[in-house]
DNA sequence: TTGTAGGCGTTATCAA
DNA sequence: TTGATAACGCCTACAA
């Protein structure tokens, strides 16, 4: 068993009380005491057990993040960089990360999203990858739980969230490809209940409207995000009589299977083919050719909502509950001929 | 506040000794009882509190993971891989995993680990990434706290660990390469203190050694497992006069930095130059041409490490406690001619 | 400035 | 089969 604040104050020959509060930093303990007390706890090498203080005070310092996958093998760098800045930042805001898997829509994501929250595990909750009329807003709004958003949703609750503008994005990069005198322009689409997929796929069709081309629905093929879901999507674009010039994929994942597509078929990227994408991971400045894709800095938005959270927590109120941040085209030699 | 055991109990007319066991699937409580209180507990939407149940039973079932990671922006797939098979596992055992991020080798990972051990935050820990005569080793050893590790060490100490052996797989590359007519092989290596990198250039020299060539300082440049470190070290290897044939990556992310050095250079990888890594990431299928890597099964170590975690925090015996794997040795374009 | 005592919500021991 | 009661380790009125 491990050392106790008993321990320590027997030690000291003072009360639990006295110990707790020199510890702690309340003014009202003799500046010698308080001395004396951090020098011995610290020899006999004490810390104070969480789970005490978390009954106690009733809260667990602990922020959750429930990861929407399903493959085990997730392979998004997406996560990874959300999952940095969570921690990065709860570090330094003095709380923990809890983390775990859940596929989206499933029961066991309900189930998963109900033990932490009904068995007040953490004190607040990030998510991500936002559905439309999402049924996580409903819940953690019904249970009156703190939590902050990467993605908006329409559902017509009044949360805060960190957005990301895809479908501003979506009419930059369509007026890139226009201008690089491409008319047949395809889209490799996401999970039709995910907000991005609405977000993007919007702008993806003021872009041609804006550039006075008709939407064609044989130009949409549905991927899933991953890089075998936009491969296998292009092939098929490409496979069509009269087939598109520019493809976009849904994200980078998305777009790095449309390149690996176009190798095997033998069509050149940038010349004969532009292809783009969405989210700037790294990978795309390492691709053949690197990829032009839609930058969002994901790890300083993870932080930001990690700040946002824990001052939701401490009942503080958010002077920006709401940021739509504009998404950056990077413009890589897959768009270029 | 939220429902707690007494206001069920009160419900029910019982004591909240009643519930709480009826609850736990204890025997000694009438059939009837039981489905009564499971049945209002549910109505009620009762959950025990993690925190007062964790203080009682002096256990959090949680498992740790401290990612050691210095960019902020880390973006190593092999870690994504690594903590969905530590999420996926814990859920399945019933334990919840927390993730925090500290820079290896600083003051700040000391603290990292003191706080969750000291403040018994987890029941245990896992840790990756293993230096040689690693500290972490040594001090949870000495606090007797459960931990399992991916990766050896060279520390005197027994502990429970999965390992992959590099020495191995290097030299089967090695083969590989000296088959294919090369003769000056050369090394992109990883920060010296890193087990994974005794081990693996262990295996290079030993191939060099039996496949009869010499071992030349000129063909080791150092990297830092990232794609800029390979770069920049394949820069400087491939402006040696009468330069590398082959390059080894000590993992993926150098040798996909390494193609992009070659490239830049105008060198055609697989015929004019080899490049090899290790890890067997998702990547590695998709470069320009696919990259030749040692595969290792980092989603199913994780698993099976969080397995062999448990059972130790359970206190029940391991019946493979060192268990040893051989990585796959994954031939593609880039080391063929 | 220090100490006493109650309680956070469970689980476990013991008695009824 | 059920219930009263005592911890688990900490924090914090309140009292001294």
């Amino acid at each position: 068993m491990s050392i106790t604040i008993r321990d320590v104050a027997k030690q000291l020959n003072l009360s639990i009380t006295t110990v707790s509060r020199a510890l702690d930093g309340y003014k009202d303990v003799s500046e010698e005491t308080r001395q004396r007390v951090i020098q011995v706890a610290k020899e006999m090498g004490y810390a104070p057990s969480r789970s005490a203080r978390q009954l106690r005070r009733q809260r667990t310092d602990t922020i959750g993040y429930i990861m929407p996958t399903s493959q085990p093998r997730f392979a998004d760098p997406f996560f990874s960089e959300f999952i940095a800045g969570l921690g990065d930042e709860a570090s330094v805001q003095n709380f923990d990360l809890l983390i775990t898997l859940a596929p989206p829509n499933q029961e066991a994501e309900r189930v998963a999203y109900q033990r932490w929250i009904q068995g007040r595990r953490v004190d607040g909750i990030v998510l991500s990858r936002m559905r439309q009329d999402d049924w996580r807003v409903h819940y953690l709004h019904k249970s009156k739980f703190p939590f902050a958003t990467f993605g908006r949703t329409n559902n017509s609750i009044e949360f805060p969230y960190i957005g990301v503008d895809g479908a501003y994005g979506m009419r930059r990069l369509m007026m890139h490809l226009v201008e690089q005198g491409h008319q047949r322009i395809a889209f490799v689409s996401a999970a039709s209940d995910l907000s991005l997929q609405t977000d993007r796929f919007s702008g993806y069709q003021e872009g041609l409207a804006e550039a006075g081309l008709i939407f064609e629905e044989r130009f949409v093929a549905e991927g899933n995000l991953t890089r075998d879901g936009g491969y296998l999507a292009a092939k098929k674009l490409l496979a069509l009589h009269s087939p598109p010039t520019a493809i976009i994929g849904a994200n980078d994942l998305t777009a790095i299977g449309i390149l690996r597509a176009a190798r095997e078929l033998g069509i050149s990227v940038g010349s004969d083919l532009a292809v783009a994408g969405f989210d700037g991971i790294e990978d795309t400045e390492h691709t053949v050719p690197p990829l032009t894709t839609l930058n969002q800095p994901v790890y300083d938005c993870a932080r930001r909502l990690v700040r946002m959270l824990t001052a939701l927590i401490n009942n503080e109120v958010l002077e920006e509950p709401h940021v739509l941040l504009v998404p950056d085209l990077i413009i890589r030699d897959s768009t270029l001929r």
